[in-house]
DNA sequence: ACTTATAAGTGTCTTTATGACACCCAAGAT
DNA sequence: ATCTTGGGTGTCATAAAGACACTTATAAGT
């Protein structure tokens, strides 16, 4: 018997449910910003375990229809907000006996970025039969979500902070067109602190990653120049220093 | 029926088998330098699939003894070298349907940075059935490894060299004492280029990891100072800023 | 029409950290 | 005694962020 016979015979009798096998999921942080805050989408659970309670977005992988768990993430996430092209990340997997009361599991944890004003879906749809919310990152975090998910919500705010200090991921957050100051704005949101407008015009100048789009926007004050993501646009652009700014560890 | 009678009579109908999930096994690069070369620790397999192939030492979680993934690797580290507290840390996971040919499979890549000359069990060892061996990374990443672990192994090196430019992990595989000019060696060898003597000095001085251990090296020339960690030593410390080097990705 | 408040946008000096590179120093070898 | 060689330092240049004051454009109020 050759070796490729010998492999192939082996397959045949090969069966994964001989073995103990963790449950294994993907989760979500999607992550969006209104009215001047942080939310992230939740889901109220339908079924059990914690029935009821608010929850990451997510679940199994159907092996049927994704070839890979970044095609799972992104299935979960068009299901979610009808957004097909977001910035999606892999955050960190956590894996424990504890964590689900069905037995050992493990979760993929994701997180996404995305423009509020692109959704197609929006507040309290419900999507088959679970309802959705935008929460506050703040209120997320007390509420007693479901399972482990207020440490993976901190898990993916952490690592969102981190990069906004040498990234430019909060891009991705913004529409089409946009001012500097709404830029800076969005990036003093997720860091909580103010930054230095000289500094923060001078890293986006040099980065090439905006072009002014020709328009202002009028406001009641002196018009601002809107601006559009260019041609070497990407959002995970590394700038050549980092923001001076500590970050409290949620 | 109150809601917890509900929730643990859906537990107790509740078996992880009746659903399709993925394989899922955690693998490791678990990495040291000998000889003046990085070098991978690789097991042949002794099972199909790919038997006889060499692979990236890891497997399946064993629910009953391990608690956890971090656990499931600092066992798997243990069983292979002996060593009980190196550096480890989470890659990312890939999962897809093509990976291994028995089924849609899921793997959590860790790596491990040790001190080679603190190995219990070294070159050709046998753990089990399994022949291992520590190969140069050059070397591994020719030499067709099982499944997609070349890939991963790619992935491991792009990861430390990363870190190498901005943090002081190489410090995990030196021995508990060493002169400046070999921790300097060390890191020039992870990043492929050599570095300026004097600014890699001073970024050691200033974080205050190392502290001077008294003794001296006596070699042919000028003894040279030996250190070794402080108290303050982290092996994921920030250096301010970044080497200025560019990194063959892999 | 003039003034004022306010946000947009710029000029420029300081500070921090790395790069480059020349130079000095200590020990064994000759 | 001198040479060779790798250990170790002094110092200027460069890059990028921080600090902060200043100018500018617009709408609203008088």
């Amino acid at each position: 018997m050759t070796e490729s016979e010998s492999e192939s015979k082996f397959l045949k009798s090969y069966n994964p449910k001989d073995f103990d096998s963790p449950l294994c999921t993907v989760d979500m942080a999607i992550i969006a910003v209104e009215a001047g805050e942080l939310k992230v989408l939740l889901v109220q659970r339908s079924e059990h375990p914690h029935k009821g309670c608010w929850a990451l977005p997510g679940g199994f992988a159907d092996l049927k229809r994704d070839n890979s768990i970044e095609a799972t993430a992104h299935r979960k996430l068009a299901e979610k907000t009808g957004i097909k092209t977001p910035y999606l990340e892999q955050v960190e997997s956590i894996g424990n006996a504890m964590r689900d009361p069905r037995g050992w599991s493990i979760t993929l944890l994701y997180f996404a970025l995305i423009d509020f004003e692109a959704l197609s879906i929006k507040e309290g749809a419900v999507t088959g039969s679970e309802q959705t919310q935008w929460m506050s990152i703040h209120d997320a975090l007390k509420c007693e979500l479901a399972f482990d998910h207020a440490l993976l919500l901190r898990k993916a705010i952490n690592r969102l902070r981190n990069k906004t200090r040498y990234t430019a991921l909060p891009i991705s957050l913004m529409p089409e067109t946009f001012t500097l100051t709404e830029l800076q704005t969005m990036f003093e949101l997720i860091l909580g602190t103010s930054l230095q407008k000289k500094s923060f015009r001078r890293r986006l100048e040099a980065s090439g990653l905006l072009i002014g789009s020709g328009d202002m926007r009028s406001t009641a004050r002196r018009p601002a120049a809107l601006f559009k993501r260019s041609d070497s646009f990407k959002s995970d652009h590394v700038f050549p220093g980092l923001l001076d700014v500590e970050i409290e560890s949620l």
